[in-house]
DNA sequence: GCAAAAGTGTTACCGGTACACCCATGT
DNA sequence: ACATGGGTGTACCGGTAACACTTTTGC
């Protein structure tokens, strides 16, 4: 490898990752603790440096690791934040990434070895640098996902029904859809498959549970909802 | 600035610009032959290295000035690409950008001296590393951006027919909208002036110019057209 | 008059929205 | 039987697409 580059200089660079899940039928965001300085102990995204040989996705990928115990999940690079004091002691430039994860599956122990607590996204805390507004990117880019993907997969549990999408998709936009016109919008996209279980623990009906279809992976739709 | 990170490694981190215009009634991308090794003298796009104290988006606007002479114009950073080998020789990280640019504003001779040229993003040569990739990514984001806000201020002279905005869009979407329907909600975005002058080249009747409002901003409309 | 491009009008259809209504069941 | 949430049906409205039609003017 030939040092062909030299005299430009090199920078930190690093990922942070705004872990979305979905639990009492609010979106919410993993924060930790800051646990070095400066500003230890305020809220921040987790995140880490970017290895030499290292893509971006593959470190937000360990970071995920390291955090939820995961890495399996849905990844999707937002943006580069880069002002030069964004950090008030030194030059680090950051991409953020946002990533989706039911959470039945994250691993709870290691969560709480760090101190990560999850915030509903319309009710954040007070965080470090720019990280509200990675978090406020990485919203609008996952709301441009969930318009145009069903991301129920993601974020709820193996079966579930037509409502709790419904709820799942409100949270995300933080309005109501109709819930009539939500589930007809839905079927009709052909990515569910009915299954014989019914739900009963809310209503005396019971309501049939769904998951999706085994081959399903990512579409692109017209418009499942609009932004 | 104390040393605190100085336990991780940094890394070279570069952009590079996607500059779009509109000529001939074609989207077009501007390419250099690249002057340094490696392969030095294929295709690639215009790029530089971050500096120091220096924003991803100032690191752009520097590439624009010493590229096409301009840098107050529309630009949008669009994805980090990361790959370790990425590049041959050595390890760089490049955000790509892509900027909009009025065919008739840019410095011809400043072009011409690195012997730029512009390629139809239709019609692109063998490009250096992953640049093809960034081409991609950038036409998509345009297009998303053309899809909710009026892009002609940015691509066409300061007075232009709806005609000439109707070719620009079927140029960007690579399809050919009706012009009846494009012209009706064109218009009824209600931020296009008509000017009292025709442009009498290309019909006897003539067609009236028309100019964008003096005070108008990039709006977020529901959908000018699908994308 | 006719060709050519500008510009207007018409119609059919589709998708979103609102909301009324029926269904199944536990109490 | 009735309250409750599940689920279906329908009617309206606005936007989109397709395309016919009118206008203007140079030749």
């Amino acid at each position: 490898m030939a040092p062909l580059y030299t005299e430009y200089s090199k920078i930190h660079i690093a990922v942070d990752c705004v872990i979305f899940t979905y639990s009492d039928e609010k979106l919410k965001v993993l924060l930790y603790p800051r646990n070095i300085e400066p500003r230890r102990g305020d809220w921040s995204l987790m995140g880490g440096f970017v290895g030499d040989r290292e893509s971006l996705e593959n470190a937000a990928r360990r970071v995920l690791m390291q955090t939820v115990g995961l890495s399996d999940i849905f990844l999707e690079q937002v943006s580069g934040f880069s002002n030069p004091d964004r950090e008030p002691d030194e030059r680090v430039i950051s991409i953020a990434f946002y990533a989706l994860m039911s959470n039945d599956r994250h691993n709870r122990e290691l969560v709480a070895k760090h101190n990560g607590e999850w915030f509903p996204v319309d009710n954040l805390p007070a965080l470090i640098f720019d990280h509200k507004e990675m978090i406020e990117s990485a919203l609008g880019r996952f709301r441009y996902k969930a318009s145009r993907d069903l991301v129920g997969r993601e974020l709820l549990p193996e079966k579930f029904t037509i409502k709790q999408l419904n709820n799942l998709y409100d949270a995300i936009f933080q309005r109501s859809f109709d819930t009539s016109n939500f589930r007809k919008k839905v079927l009709s996209l052909g990515v569910l498959l009915q299954t014989p279980d019914k739900e009963t623990g809310s209503s005396k009906k019971g309501a049939y549970l769904y998951k999706f279809k085994r081959d399903y992976a990512a579409k692109d739709f017209d418009r499942i909802v609009k932004v």
